[in-house]
DNA sequence: TTAAGTGTTACAAATATTGTTACAGTTAAT
DNA sequence: ATTAACTGTAACAATATTTGTAACACTTAA
């Protein structure tokens, strides 16, 4: 489910999206969330091929926001960074346990189901809508 | 959220469940689930001291149902493995950075509220509906 | 009295996460 | 055209977390 990855994609994309046109440096990133500038480059990538944001390469460059902030959603950054919910961490049952045979079909559904609802709840917040509620504190 | 100890104390209690009669010792549901038995041991003793099961020292001792199974569900076995959602996976930001200074405390009510849709699902399951799912597959 | 259990702690091993180094490619500025 | 400041990516090192193990006190049934 929700990751270290998740908190530090929405951070960063949040930092961006908070100016237009801020374009900030996996280095200047890294010394305000206070984790290695190749760690954000890789998480920044996926939200770049997800479109959410665009680099720049060379002297000058960095990454700023390329999207309808109020648009993109915190199920999105979900979507980009969350693991799989189980699938390596449920246990397999021998064969001579009966319930076994089918207990990981069936948590797998119901987690999967429940699952739908935290992301639904996700999406109604937008980026925009993130931004805002931080500014009402 | 949810880890391994959900899994795993979820598979257990379900195969004490499934035989309100059966007594089975760490070592046997170890064989079963491929899990270490003091591990076992380890989250079994927290359904035990929330009332799901008991246990019995000695010869011929183990585990056994001691819960109503209709009425325990998902989300009480969530609620005694879970971790906390982010609290040490959330990064803190330095205070030049004026998202970070709300970031943590708007995050946390955020993903608060979504792991609460998330329980509530869970709280639908009780362990009985669970076993009977698993009939009907 | 002994064998078979739980309960619990301290520690070891394995795994997963995060950081680091290195380097090729890109760009702006001089 | 050269250089300095970037991104992109891979391979590897360090660290943190999870899981397994060993040890032992205590309990119970036979």
């Amino acid at each position: 489910m929700i990751n270290s990855d998740f908190a530090l994609g929405l951070h960063s994309i949040l930092l961006l999206a908070a100016d237009k046109d801020a374009c900030l440096t996996s280095s200047t990133l890294s010394s305000m969330l206070k984790v290695h500038p190749v760690r954000i480059r890789k998480v920044l990538s996926k939200m770049k091929n997800a479109g959410y944001i665009e680099s720049k390469e060379g002297a000058g460059g960095g990454f700023f926001i390329s999207c309808n902030i109020e648009k993109v959603t915190l199920k999105d950054i979900y979507t980009l960074t969350h693991d799989d919910l189980m699938k390596a961490k449920c246990h397999s049952c021998c064969p001579s346990c009966k319930i076994g045979v089918n207990i990981e079909k069936v948590l797998d559904i119901i987690l999967s189901d429940a699952d739908e609802k935290f992301q639904d709840y996700l999406e109604d917040y937008s980026l925009q809508k993130v931004l805002d509620k931080m500014q009402q504190m």
